[in-house]
RNA sequence: GGUCCGUUCGUCUAGUCAGGUCAGGACGCCAGGUUUUCAUCCUGGUAACACGGGUUCGAAUCCCGUACGGACUACCA
């Protein structure tokens, strides 16, 4: 076995925050080169000054950290095949290019933007259904294969501005295998040249790929379906730079759907539809425009993994949760589904209530007293443990703990109109004057004595519980929800509840 | 318009390559149970092979067509 190293790379371009279809491309790739005992890379994709967005790198970095993928390679941590960002290897495409030409597969075009505008305008009048600079079209534009070498020479000493594009052949079928979504064929009448270098001294895309891909080694390139359609211009670059033999293996993945009905999904979605597209929050910095965070509104960063490697990817097993050590075990590239998928927020969610559930009460805890801290709450650690007990399996979210568990801090200063009116009668107070009694003559003071104390009493007055029980509810809480009113009453403190029982009798009035 | 791709419960999906279990699971939803309440939880239920042809004893699965959806069609990635 002379098998290669898998190395794979993650190659976003800084445009903006990372939306979560480009987290999962990072996913993807990430557990596919652990589970092979790969390299992961990040290289950055810098090649359009004109998209550059301040900031957008260092959201990419973060987004992954919070995810805990770390690069084995790439910009933020270095490595032997850098630099990882496209803008540093500027000379090295331009070489490259030049290589193209002189092998007779590029030439130099110097079409202005009006000149190419009018000629697909030109096709389109025409109706011919291929409005695009080929093999057929070329012949009659301003390039190095019509203009003699005198002529060419010229201009390239006059500093014309000048594009490098790739030279297809004219009647020739490109076929490559994509790992996902099968074998295909291309022909090439179909396809366009392709620029490969631009005007302003940056390689495209195309070029810049290609040559990175090569020279970092990149075994396998796994990236979204939107490239699926250039993959043909990429084989044959590696074809006419003679590295058909270390092309890499491709794996074009499914998008990620709008939930709600049409297209791939988009930046603009997350607001529209009330839910973050984004890993992290993300301030924009011309605008200020916030969009939110899965972070921010509270996600576990490996509930929101397990959540979104299972769209469009699953293990052929009736397994749904899984920790990424497990996920590095058993992903497999042929398991990635070949249609797109539309994501579930309820799911999400359901997936962060499972985690939470799984989290010691003690984490809990730690996550939870910052908030109590902002609220001006004042709490013994022993006590908060017991609280959190108490209330945890209700919660999806941290955030869920403090409308859940208020009333176990601060006494109500309202009660529930609704509750009021089908629980407080007439006799109600009295009924709880009896209670206060009871409460105020235990010795021992925990749930399971309250319990059976309490309806012991009720029994012997005849009464039936829910006529005692809501009522006592309502002036602990305020309102009808919450864990068994012992559990409250035992860790309010006899001295608490008989407060806010006094309290209510006081206050509330038959409606 | 052209090229390429896709289509199983509302959603994520298993099953398709090697045709033959009442098409399986999860989320959601509904019902019942537990509970003094609200949740959680437990049990059960609802619900899908896009359509039309063909091949075959037999098709979700193979073939053709149609419809619908998507990607690409920039000196953007």
């Amino acid at each position: 076995m002379s098998e290669k190293k898998v190395r794979v790379r993650f190659a976003p371009s800084p445009t903006g925050p990372l939306h979560i279809g480009g987290m999962r491309t990072a996913i993807f790739n990430y557990l596919f080169a652990k589970k092979h005992g790969g390299d992961f890379i990040l290289r950055i994709e810098d090649t359009d000054q004109n998209r550059y967005v301040e900031g957008a790198e260092d959201y990419i970095i973060k987004s992954l950290k919070w995810l805990g993928i770390e690069p084995n390679e790439g910009v933020g941590k270095g490595g032997e095949f850098g630099p990882y960002r496209q803008s540093d290897r500027k000379d090295i495409y331009q070489k490259y290019a030049e290589q193209l030409i002189e092998s007779g597969h590029a030439y130099y075009a110097f079409d202005t933007p009006t000149e190419l505008e009018e000629m697909r305008e030109r096709l389109k009048a025409e109706k011919n259904p291929i409005q695009q600079y080929n093999a057929v079209t070329r012949v009659v534009m301003n390039n190095s294969l019509t203009l003699n070498s005198s002529e060419v020479s010229k201009k390239l000493s006059d500093n014309t501005p000048y594009v490098i594009r790739l030279k297809l052949p004219e009647d020739e079928n490109i076929t490559f295998k994509d790992v996902v979504l099968g074998n295909f064929t291309f022909h090439s009448s179909q396809l366009d040249d392709k620029i490969l270098f631009k005007s302003d001294g940056m390689p495209t895309y195309h070029l810049a790929n290609v040559v990175d891909d090569y020279l970092m080694k990149i075994t396998h390139v796994i990236r979204g379906s939107e490239w699926t359609n250039s993959t043909p211009s990429h084989v044959l670059l590696y074809r006419y730079f003679g590295w058909e033999d270390s092309m890499p293996a491709f794996a074009h993945m499914p998008l990620l759907l709008k939930p709600d009905g049409k297209g791939k999904l988009s930046k603009r979605d997350g607001d529209r539809l009330g839910f973050p597209v984004f890993p992290l929050e993300w301030t924009n910095p011309e605008t200020q425009e916030v969009s939110s965070g899965y972070r921010e509104a509270g996600y576990f960063p490996e509930a929101f993994l397990n959540f979104l490697v299972l769209l469009g990817w699953n293990p052929g097993t009736e397994q749904e949760v899984f920790s990424k050590e497990e996920l590095v075990q058993i992903f497999s590239i042929d398991r990635i589904g070949k249609s797109g998928s539309k994501f579930d927020q309820e799911k999400a969610k359901w997936f962060n209530h499972y985690y939470l559930q799984q989290k010691s009460t003690q984490e809990i805890c730690t996550l939870f007293i910052p908030i109590l801290e902002e609220k001006g709450i004042d709490i013994n650690p022993s006590n908060l443990a017991n609280i959190i007990e108490l209330v945890k399996e209700r919660a999806t979210f941290i955030s869920d703990l403090w409308p859940l568990s208020h009333y176990l801090f601060v006494a109500p200063t309202e009660y529930d109109d609704k509750v009021i009116k089908k629980r407080w009668k007439e006799d109600t107070p009295q009924l709880l004057e009896g209670i206060i009694d009871v409460i105020s003559s235990l010795k021992t003071f925990d749930a399971a004595t309250l319990e059976s104390e309490i309806k012991m009493h009720i029994e012997m007055k005849e009464l039936n519980m829910g006529q005692v029980l809501n009522g006592l509810r309502l002036t602990l809480v305020g309102s009808a929800q919450g864990p068994s009113v012992f559990e409250i009453i035992s860790l309010l403190t006899a001295e608490e509840s008989v407060k806010r029982i006094r309290r209510g009798i006081q206050s509330i009035k038959i409606i």
